[in-house]
DNA sequence: GTTGAGCGA
């Protein structure tokens, strides 16, 4: 089931201007009075879709009428699902990232942290994501306080804390609509304890251009069951990737084992060339001689 | 192209 593109969804552009500069420079936002955006009051009628594979839905429109908020999701058009567009490679279900329990103490957590998002994605765009569940209370995305840019990531408030639950459960790791990017929820207010569980990462580099997160995971997994995730890198603003990517263990003899035994071996196309993740969030591997 | 990335007021 997926969600029918509606009117007041921003759309993305009709090219992502490949040349453009690193700010955006010809690509000013809007720039609305106010940045909180809420939904009428409805009722929490239409339930969430179970998935979301939006992943080639074509771009609806080039209307972007997001000033005002858009109509209550009266009626969802569920039905007819598209087959996974995907999973092509290894048949093996995609794994979404894995998600953060909601966070203990106060029960008022009502809040995801959302990120990823492209310079487009206003918060027309990210309502309209969140609308068919009826559930959104309000969504905030953060701008820089001197341009006005977005910074892609923001927050979206929900009605009650089930209900971003549901979100988080549900639409975290699937396809955002129009684009070939999945969303990147979590709890909101995580931020200083997000990350408990130690995870190994290696640096993968000599990555084709057609190998994706998942591609990359596959190709570490088959052979360690510890695989945790892969990421390869993109250009924010191009979508193209950068040629490397990471790949995340949960034991740390595997990840050794796979520095060796991994490399130079085949993903895709090319070989793959492994070194050691520069890893900032002291996770996993420590540098030699502190404690 | 060769070491990502994610918390507002």
């Amino acid at each position: 089931m997926m969600q029918q593109p509606q009117p007041g969804v921003a759309a993305p552009p009709p090219q992502a201007v490949p040349g453009a500069p690193p700010h955006w420079g010809g690509v000013p936002p809007p720039m609305p009075a106010q940045h909180q955006y809420a939904p009428p009051p409805t009722q929490q009628q239409a339930p969430p879709p179970p998935q979301m594979w939006g992943h080639q839905a074509p771009p609806p429109t080039h209307q972007a009428a997001y000033g005002q908020a858009p109509p209550p999701p009266h009626q969802a058009a569920y039905g007819q699902a598209p087959p996974p567009p995907q999973a092509g490679y290894y048949g093996a279900p995609p794994a979404p990232a894995p998600v953060a329990p909601a966070p203990v103490g106060p029960s008022e957590v009502r809040t995801l942290w959302i990120g990823d998002l492209q310079y487009w994605m206003d918060e027309g765009y990210i309502y309209g994501c969140f609308a068919a569940t009826g559930e959104v209370q309000s969504v905030k995305l953060i701008r820089d306080k001197h341009t006005g840019q977005l910074q892609g990531y923001g927050f979206v408030e929900f009605v009650t804390r089930a209900a971003a639950e549901r979100v988080l459960q549900t639409y975290n790791g699937t396809m955002m609509p129009n684009v070939e990017l999945p969303f990147r929820l979590n709890w909101a207010t995580a931020g200083e304890k997000r990350d408990d569980s130690p995870d190994y990462t290696i640096f993968v580099g000599d990555l084709a251009a057609d190998v994706t997160d998942y591609v990359l995971q596959e190709t570490f997994r088959v052979h360690y069951p510890s695989v945790k995730g892969a990421k390869v890198v993109t250009d924010k603003l191009t979508m193209r990737t950068k040629g490397y990517g990471f790949v995340k263990f949960g034991d740390p003899n595997e990840q050794a084992r796979a520095m060796t035994e991994m490399n130079g071996m085949l993903c895709s196309s090319r070989p793959m060339r492994i070194g050691p993740a520069a890893n900032k969030k002291a996770t996993g591997v420590q540098e030699k001689g502190e404690e």
